[in-house]
DNA sequence: CTACATTATGTTAGCGGTAACAATTTCCAT
DNA sequence: ATGGAAATTGTTACCGCTAACATAATGTAG
């Protein structure tokens, strides 16, 4: 496709390069390449013509450096491995698309270090706009994201104050929430299994929100059990054993993930126990991996996509100037999920287990 | 942590501003900040905190234009929300961390014309190296990639000619050696699943491997489906469940990945069906998630981690300058694990199954 | 056919750093 | 002292592109 013939190979083109083989100033080759300003049709013509035979590729960092324009959003997210921020991406991704903003992705692994030096090093690109996990920073990213002067969007989380601007939902609420479905099914004797969370503040809202509104009903959990790393279904198998075999007058499991909330359920039906009458199960987050399990795990939908959506608008019409008609703090209900293992309602027999 | 005495709160720093506040030329801070070139004690000190106190945060654009050094490496991927990817990021990501360069990740959705644009859009910022997965590019992407002079890795997949580098598994071999295990294990009435291919060349290069090898021992593939979109482990069950109605005499079936694999396992254990007895199962990829279901699912690793890890050294090793002594075509080899789906064996007793 | 708006192109001066080299200063061995 | 190497700091000229302004070409109303 492109020419071969000419003999010095390596040495990236420049616009200079394109203007002397177009013959026209590299003004106008600029204005060309990035449709802004008039141009006459004929030189139009001639210039893409040029570039593409030549394969030109026009450096963006000059570009920005004249322009101080960068079109690139640092998105700052702890893990892509778990289901939760692909999907926060997809959302991002999508709105992204219609404007001429770009994601760029940082991940911290939940370490604030990490992130603090990710946030860095992403600032030190001057992207037009931010959006980060958590409301909970160091010092120095908290100062670094005032000091940035743009948009920034902290998502997930709506329980704290915000930098900025910020878009997610109550991990409290969603914990007591589904406390609440919890003792209203009756339930007695909790069991909870989670991540190990002194990092992951999300779901330490969660839980603190959950042992709040159970002690609101008169329970409490009973026992506990955290994990790390592995896979989290062989893990919330594992942990449910466990959990079982030390402390088997429990008649309520409640998962910090889907995950090993899976885990969990193929175990107890494995087992022959009654799910849910014997036993209920649930978990968070609403991934779609629940679709293909035997039996439907309650769960509450972390509006993923939504936030991840929403984020990137905020940001999109912040650059855009356009005074916005999206609040700047935005906090999105999830809805409780029951499916099959939440109440005690009776297993449908239709139901192979 | 910052100093917010400053009057004029917004236009970001710049050199300039570090220098005047230590007294020192801006040579010589760009010096201390690169920690690069002799600078005394004393106003390496001086400049440090004064930097520090100001909050300052050099500006890569333009360090990147004046050294024509960008310590990025473009990862081109096809998909984040499948557990490939994401683990073939943590091997670079590993690799990369002990080294100045940082990965940006582009994604394509398997569409080969926004790989081209994310191609485009990505060189124009100048990264140090490219690494993209498979070999398949349409003609401009495979232009811009031989033009842009730096060094490049396909992954994923061997089985074609690189542009440059390049480190995979052959998927053909890969479908050849489980077509193989299956006609060995006796099966004769085999059944394929997987994704609608035209994209997903890796899944198109197995399912040929496979179904040659089968027709080498005589055999063929009885029927097959296709999916498309939704959540990969109830499609799994629900073309399962379609496929052995069609075609009840089906003794193997064959997923393109784990997760549909997954999917039927759990349907055809719940059907009560003798597995590995009466129908044997095997999918691709050796996710971890295998390791929490019931019965272990036959699969072959396709060995992400690696894949990423070594494509990352590759670059990493080049941009160094150094000669290095990993091979520029890297074929890695999967194991075929047989977990318990595969082979007409007896299942343990020990099992609780 | 002038006069003035409109459109099309070119020129100049940076953007904020860094390479390369020049100019100091410091430190020793002589 | 003293010359010269080593260590430290400064100066200059860009990197490749774009904003802002200048200029030239074209159109068009009076």
């Amino acid at each position: 496709m492109t020419d071969t013939s000419d003999p010095i190979p390596s040495r990236p083109l420049t616009l200079k390069d394109v203007s002397e083989v177009s013959g026209v100033s590299e003004m106008t080759v600029s204005r060309v390449l990035r449709s802004h300003g008039d141009v006459s049709d004929a030189t139009r013509e001639k210039v893409l013509q040029a570039a593409k035979k030549m394969g030109y590729v026009p450096n963006k960092i000059a570009g920005a450096l004249a322009s101080s324009r960068v079109n690139l959003v640092a998105v700052i997210i702890p893990s892509l491995s778990n289901m939760v921020f692909p999907e926060v991406m997809t959302g991002i991704t999508e709105v992204l698309e219609g404007t001429p903003l770009q994601p760029v992705v940082g991940v911290t692994n939940y370490e604030p270090d990490v992130e603090e030096s990710v946030l860095f090093e992403m600032l030190s690109w001057r992207p037009s706009g931010i959006i980060i996990a958590g409301l909970e920073h160091t010092d120095a990213s908290r100062a670094m994201l005032e000091a940035s002067g743009i948009p920034i969007v902290e998502i997930m989380d709506v329980d704290g104050r915000p930098t900025d601007a910020m878009v997610g939902i109550s991990h409290r609420r969603a914990g007591r929430e589904m406390a609440q479905a919890i003792a209203k099914g009756g339930y007695t004797k909790i069991g909870f299994l989670g991540t190990k969370m002194p990092l992951d503040h999300r779901a330490r809202k969660r839980f603190e929100g959950f042992t709040e509104a159970l002690a609101k009903a008169g329970l409490e959990v009973c026992d506990q059990e955290f994990y790390e790393g592995g896979s989290a279904l062989a893990k919330g198998r594992e942990m449910t054993e466990a959990m079982l075999k030390r402390t088997p007058e429990l008649d309520f499991l409640y998962y910090s993930n889907d995950m090993i909330g899976a885990g969990g359920l193929l175990y107890c039906l494995e087992q022959g126990l009654d799910v849910p009458g014997r036993i209920g199960l649930a978990g968070f987050n609403g991934v779609e991996l629940l679709d293909g399990l035997p039996r439907k795990l309650a769960t509450m939908d972390a509006c993923r996509l939504d936030i991840g959506r929403k984020a990137a608008e905020i940001i999109a019409s912040r650059v855009a100037g356009a005074e916005s008609d999206i609040p700047d703090k935005l906090t999105l209900t999830p809805q409780l999920q029951p499916g099959d293992t939440l109440g005690r309602k009776t297993v449908f027999d239709e139901d192979h287990y």
